[in-house]
RNA sequence: GCCGCUUUAGUUAAGUGGUAGAACAACGCUUUCGUAAAGCGUAGACACAAGUUCGAUUCUUGUAAGCGGCUCCA
């Protein structure tokens, strides 16, 4: 099954190539593989190419499917294959890089392009209205930006028309959730040209829901025994020498000159020199170990231009890091605690969990730094941990970084995609450039192990995932207005106001609604807003002492939605006290 | 950074080689309303710079920003 689909895509990729060389016959072609959803090829066309021919060569490629043709593998000599492909020098290139001595190719109507197979037999096997070509994008050859940037043509296909329809409606409603537009419409953030771009300003609403992202992920770690530590955002770049980070981010380090002194610094692009500062600030026994801080603080990268986009990808990026020293033997302790946290945050988020355990590739050792049997040890015990917690888990050799293990663990969103988010990341290597030690047991000194944790990994990229997670729609205990206030007329503006200062002593947020407007529209606004609860204030209220609540309906009118109907004031403080508690 | 596309008011968006028409939002007045848009009115824009031109928001180039990718990554 999963086979057929990506025997079907590749093929789509050559009668791409096919239809292409019909229109266009000067086109010099890449590569052209199969890919998750769809497939792609990389070409160079000529310039009088416009996006607009995608429809023609489409039809064209639809045509070709109803010849039924063959698709007939060959192997031929590598010097039969540079004649065959004379006119193609991508071509040429692929076949000198080969090892082998014959090369694959594949014939199709009356193209023939190189390939090392896996194709459908017939294109009686590919429904004509289960694929389409979606965009043009650039691409380098090979991937190098060093090369040539050819064009890249995107075709989604699949293996009967409803998927493809699925698939165009999964792509419509992530568009409707982007967390971009979401952003601008529920007053979140903003991104000023003056600022600069990858800088985004928070707003109030915005600003709230990073604070109690933030204070539940520290809360939930200074339960087990997390420290708050504090470092400035400048430093002199000789820590970041002896950390190794100099040669590692290179360009991507802001500089900052003194202009009092000749000190050249840098903004922090990351916290663990600085919080390894402060272990070396004095010595330190076994008997201190573990010991752990936290901080929640914003670090600066200078991302390359084209690489920014609205919150996933910015340069001023805040973490919820913390770091933990630690002996070898506590190793297995303190991962656990971080993966309790972890579960526990995932799951009030409402995000499943797997992990990928990102090992040493066994046959590379050398690329790795710190003594090969802590390595062996540690991975052991994160797979032990692993199995142990019963986590959805699959092992990746080679994924480690050069100074230690880690588990990565990827959450899924509500429209099933997969983000890194939280990583426990073991780290071998920097204690011992800082020359941090401990002394243990003996009266010898030891290295103690690092683990990097930060369990949102970036405040910035987290909110852009969780927005279009929830589509705006944040739980109640995230919610920056939780409750609206909505007086039908002037003449229930005091009672709204009374209610609104019950609310206050009960830390509430609310926002009563005494825009002169008609209820219609201010019901209309406050559902926009994505405020979970409208309470609608009018004489039957006041003069039952109650509020008629309406919760948040989650799309579009459709009569009185979410009617609660009408309640005494105080149920309705009991009822958001116990939800707000229940989900904390 | 690279390839391609884009940039008109706070937002969405029409249009032109003779400096712009609208909707929502804002503001003012009227209205005081029972579950997703009351009525009237006011103010507000051609991203920036250079060039071509009698004249540029429109054409060209550059800069900046945005979008889709590549690469990289939290």
């Amino acid at each position: 099954m999963e086979e057929q689909i990506q025997k079907i895509r590749h093929s789509l990729a050559h009668l791409m190539a096919s239809a292409i060389l019909d229109f266009f016959p000067k086109t010099k072609l890449g590569i052209g593989p199969a890919i998750e959803n769809g497939f792609y090829y990389d070409l160079e066309l000529p310039k009088d190419f416009k996006p607009e021919d995608l429809q023609k060569i489409e039809n064209r490629m639809r045509e070709l499917i109803k010849e039924n043709q063959e698709f007939v593998g060959k192997k031929v000599t590598k010097l039969a294959a540079k004649k065959l492909f004379k006119n193609q020098p991508y071509k040429l290139e692929l076949i000198k890089d080969l090892k082998e001595k014959t090369v694959g190719t594949y014939q199709n109507g009356n193209f023939l392009d190189l390939c090392k197979g896996g194709h459908v037999k017939n294109t009686k096997e590919i429904d004509p209205n289960a694929f389409k070509l979606i965009k043009v994008a650039g691409a380098y050859w090979k991937g190098s930006e060093k090369n040539t940037m050819l064009t890249r043509i995107y075709g989604v296909a699949f293996e009967s028309a409803k998927q493809l329809q699925d698939y165009v409606k999964m792509q419509e409603e992530a568009e409707k959730r982007d967390h971009r537009v979401l952003g601008q419409k529920l007053d979140l953030f903003t991104i000023s040209e003056l600022v600069g771009k990858g800088l985004p300003l928070f707003t109030p609403k915005g600003a709230m829901l990073r604070e109690l992202l933030n204070e539940y992920s520290q809360a939930l770690r200074a339960t087990k025994g997390w420290q708050k530590v504090w470092s400035p955002h400048i430093t002199k770049n000789e820590l970041y020498k002896t950390s190794g980070h100099w040669d590692k981010f290179g360009d991507e380090l802001f500089l900052v000159k003194s202009q009092e002194t000749k000190d050249e610094l840098v903004l922090k692009p990351m916290n663990c020199p600085h919080h390894q500062q402060i272990y070396a600030s004095k010595p330190r026994s076994y008997k201190d170990l573990p010991l752990k801080y936290m901080e929640t603080t914003t670090v600066y990268r200078d991302e390359k231009a084209g690489e920014l986009l609205g919150l996933s990808r910015v340069r001023s990026i805040t973490q919820d890091d913390s770091h933990t020293f630690c002996t070898p033997e506590q190793i297995e302790k303190i991962y656990q605690e971080l993966i309790d946290v972890t579960k526990i945050f995932y799951e009030k988020i409402g995000m499943k969990l797997r992990a990928r355990l990102s090992f040493s590739d066994p046959k590379n050792p050398k690329k790795y730094l710190g003594k090969p049997e802590l390595w062996k040890k540690a991975e052991a015990i994160l797979l032990d941990i692993a199995k142990k917690n019963n986590l959805d888990y699959f092992v990746a050799q080679g994924e480690a970084a050069f100074y230690g293990p880690k588990i990565d663990f990827m959450a899924m969103d509500a429209l099933g995609r997969e983000w890194q988010l939280a990583t426990p990341q073991l780290d071998f290597v920097q204690p011992a450039r800082f020359g941090l030690t401990y002394v243990d047991r003996d009266g010898k000194e030891q290295t103690p192990v690092m683990i990097h944790f930060a369990l949102m990994g970036s405040l910035e990229r987290f909110l852009s995932v969780y927005i279009e997670h929830t589509a705006g729609n944040f739980p109640l205990w995230l919610s920056p207005i939780q409750i609206a206030i909505i007086p039908i007329s002037e003449k229930h503006l005091d009672y709204a106001n009374e209610i609104g200062r019950k609310f206050s002593a009960e830390n509430f947020r609310f926002e009563v609604m005494s825009n002169n407007e008609t209820l219609g529209k201010k019901i209309r606004e406050a559902e926009m807003q994505h405020i979970p609860y409208l309470l609608i204030i009018g004489d039957k209220e006041i003069a039952a002492g109650a509020v008629s609540v309406r919760a948040r309906g989650q799309g579009l009118p459709a009569g009185r939605q979410g009617d609660l109907g009408s309640m005494p004031l105080s149920t309705f403080i009991d009822k958001v006290n116990k939800e707000i508690k229940d989900k904390l």
